[in-house]
DNA sequence: GACGATTAATCAATCGTTTGATTAAATATT
DNA sequence: AATATTTAATCAAACGATTGATTAATCGTC
């Protein structure tokens, strides 16, 4: 918040002579990256004030003062984690769903419409609760949300926003509505929230369910119950619409 | 963790004289009361390690070392917040659902029963994505499912058990099927998620649905959303079950 | 030798906790 | 009833530890 200002109009010492992002990749013997992939881990899984940089720094191997030579300091290497996700996953979504709901694309039939949706949704359990790398993205993602700031901006515009309207769009043409209609949003929004849930809960989830971890079958098991919320959403609105359905063997 | 051995044998001045939960309510001029409410505000804001005792103490209007002296130290004023957290949630929801899910309920018919689910879906959202006075307990609550540990056993136990298990009794009686089946608990996982999700991602889904405020219109358009799910649900898993659907007419 | 990368040492600030004293109420003793 | 004793509640002050940040020196390479 305070804190951009701040660290823009720092002292006279890092005043743009701090190398923001060395162009050259690995200038360094990687001691950026070793912090950023430290502290995405340390961020994601206390939070920004009970990580302390001396930790970071330990986990990265590196020596402390590099964090404030690198990054300016605390909340900069934080904003710098936060960009590195964004990226990540704007680079995870762009070759996910864009290429079939995006602005540019051209809209399968309905059938595949939700037929890709079905196979976002998989992958989308796949990475939220199954991957265990994830746990600390997502941890991450949901405490920026708890206090919405610069960093959701940037993965609204960049990340959510953009998945969120191809979902509508692809919704839009398995049911029959307008993509940009309230409805068609929330109900989109539904289905999106099944599966964060399933990731936030998890623990309940497991424990309920008398699961001792989250393997393959477990994810089947959620993919099985979301999905078929989703086919049930689907079909109950196409008969809404007056939109005739097209029976096809759901496997 | 520490803590507990440490406040019982601190000196001989506190020893087994810290004033645990004094049962006559309000014996002090409500000191102990105004930190609970004070710390469950800051600790739901900014987390445990965000939050200094001093900031607690001032906002309660009280001198800092009460908190030592009621509660031993920050870690036992926050264990003290979640016991608060977990009575009260445990409160509202024994006069929620339970009475007519819960084990001792006399179960409703099928169409009653999908109407006792929909009114409790049409509470939860009240409560979760509108009441502003429920942001510090959700995030409280969410950033412990983050660290699992004995405040999520209790909420477990207490709350989210209880709950889960009528809910899926009511589902299983709408629906037609066995209500410690897998399939009946991971369905009513996944409606819960939906409405937990709105609230999770209340910033996000405002920005895209270009809400200005999550008020009484916008908190009935997500309820209308959910319930069909709720209800398209209910009807393709009472097909599968081979139920025949008793047609009311639906508001 | 110039310069970017790295290091150890140190800084002031803030943290949670502890201490000793003070006040007011309750209890016991006379 | 009056007095002495004990207890609970509150307070200001200080403690040691840890925090993020900064400084100046060193290392390695071109």
């Amino acid at each position: 918040m305070a804190k951009a200002a701040k660290s823009s109009g720092r002292k006279e010492r890092a005043e743009g002579k701090t190398p923001e992002t060395p162009e050259s990749a690995e200038s360094s013997g990687g001691s950026r990256e070793a912090l950023i992939h430290a502290a995405t881990l340390r961020f994601g899984e206390a939070g920004y004030a009970a990580t302390s940089i001396r930790a970071i720094a330990a986990d990265a191997g590196v020596n402390l003062s590099l964090i404030s030579y690198y990054f300016g300091g605390k909340q900069g290497l934080y904003e710098a984690c936060a960009r590195d996700i964004v990226d990540r996953l704007s680079a995870i979504a762009g070759r996910a769903i864009l290429p079939f709901g995006g602005e540019a694309a051209e809209l399968p039939s309905p059938g595949m419409s939700l037929a890709v949706l079905e196979r976002a949704i998989s992958a989308m359990v796949d990475f939220l609760v199954r991957d265990e790398a994830s746990q600390a993205v997502t941890r991450f993602i949901m405490r920026e949300l708890g206090n919405p700031g610069l960093v959701v901006d940037i993965l609204y515009e960049d990340v959510m926003q953009p998945v969120h309207t191809a979902a509508c769009r692809l919704w839009a043409a398995a049911t029959g509505g307008e993509p940009d209609s309230a409805a068609v949003k929330l109900a989109v929004f539904s289905l999106i929230g099944q599966v964060v849930y399933f990731r936030i809960a998890r623990p309940v989830v497991m424990r309920r369910l008398g699961w001792q971890q989250m393997g393959t079958v477990e994810a089947e098991a959620v993919k099985t119950a979301v999905i078929a919320n989703l086919r049930a959403a689907a079909h109950a609105v196409r008969q809404q619409n007056g939109m005739q359905e097209n029976r096809m063997a759901t496997s």
